[in-house]
RNA sequence: UGAGAUGGCCAGACAAUCGCGCUGUUGCAAUAAGUAGCAGUGAGGAAAGUCCGGGCUCCAACGGGCAAGGUGCCAGAUAACUUCUGGGAGGCGCGAGCCUACGGCUAGUGCAACAGAAAGGAUACCGCCGGAUCUAAUUCGGUAAGGGUGAAAGGGUGCGGUAAGAGCGCACCGCGCUUUUGGUAACAAAAGUGGCAUGGUAAACCCCACCUGGAGCAAGACCAAAUAGAAGAGCAGUGUGCUUGCACACAGAUACGGCCCGUAUCGUUCUUGGGUAGGUUGCUUGAGGCAGAUGGCGACAUCUGUCCCAGAUGAAUGAUUGUUCUCGACAGAACCCGGCUUAUCGGCCAUCUCACCAC
């Protein structure tokens, strides 16, 4: 089923470090995803959206919230990687639709370049 | 009907599907954690800026003074306030109403470009008046009503007065002082008196009165791996000695090395305290909301009844689809309250004012 748990997000700075220093990078429509191998059994997912970016809180949390649907909605495709997604400076200018579009694309890349086990 | 004033309220709605935090409960599991189902609940009027005030926590502290900072008409409300309510004074508006940093420059010091004679116990450019002189304009004296300069010219208006003038005198206004009356007070009114002294500026220094200990939930409290180090206790391989827990001797492990010799290093287990990562707590029942009664012009207070209404922590409210309307702004809790300020699509309600029309 498609849950979105504690499990399934970073939430150590150290797993953070790792990702940074040698994950492989794609860039498209405002956001940097980041990808890695992990050893926990199943995708888990962090977010890094920078305060620069985007100025108001509110907004901040709504890109977050539709990151993490959309991550739960296309989880079945994505093999044991640790995934953060970056903030770019021009994500401001797109809306939620755009974004949406965006990420199943960023997706569909994550799946061919990881085949799941 | 139009134009306004004040106060209050709302912040798209409904449904379906997939998801998230917390609480309760029932299974699985049962040490904890976890997992599945069901039920309940889940951002704001500003949650924002962090500008004030308080609660709470820790630290400091006998009392007093200085410094520094803040506040500044009066009375009240409040836990407290730079807030609020009522009143006074001044200003704006036809009005309903609104605005005010509103103590003191007759304590002291300072400041004011340019213009102007003169910018504050003054002064005379053009004037006005009188005198003197060879009648020419000059000079001496008086004056500040008129002109001129300036943001501002040493009370204002009028009459008398005078050579011309002048608070020089008088009336009214303004100002200061005294008294009386009303008011808790700020203040107002009246009477008397003074006789122009006292220009502006205190978000200029300053004076006066009152207030203020510091840091903040990353406060504070608790649990507590691993590693290093500290203290204590037990057990310390084999043999010998005896004072029975000590001494001596020989072994042991690891590294170097093909091996021996050799060289270097090393007891082990448990407990205790401190404490890092990490975790738990503080963490939401509160100066609480709603309704009613009573007191008060009001801010508000008291009483009764009733309700439980977010508690995350790499941080929970979202996405998709459909229907509908007025087509949805500003914007996301982070210990909690009371305010202030700033941002904001639109809509609703109540009371009041002005104008026009009708009666």
């Amino acid at each position: 089923m498609a849950k979105f748990s504690r499990a399934m997000r970073m939430n150590n700075p150290r797993d953070y470090s790792r990702v940074f220093r040698q994950a492989k990078r794609s860039s498209r429509g405002g956001l940097t995803v980041l990808t890695i191998e992990n050893s926990v059994g199943h995708p888990r997912l962090g977010l890094a959206i920078a305060k620069k970016h985007i100025k108001l809180a509110s907004r901040r949390n709504r890109l977050k919230r539709v990151i993490r649907t959309s991550f739960r909605q296309h989880q079945s495709v994505l093999a044991n990687i640790d995934i953060v997604v970056l903030s770019r400076a021009d994500v401001s200018q797109r809306d939620i639709k755009q974004i949406w579009a965006t990420l199943e694309q960023h997706w569909q890349t994550v799946a061919t370049q990881w085949q799941k086990s």
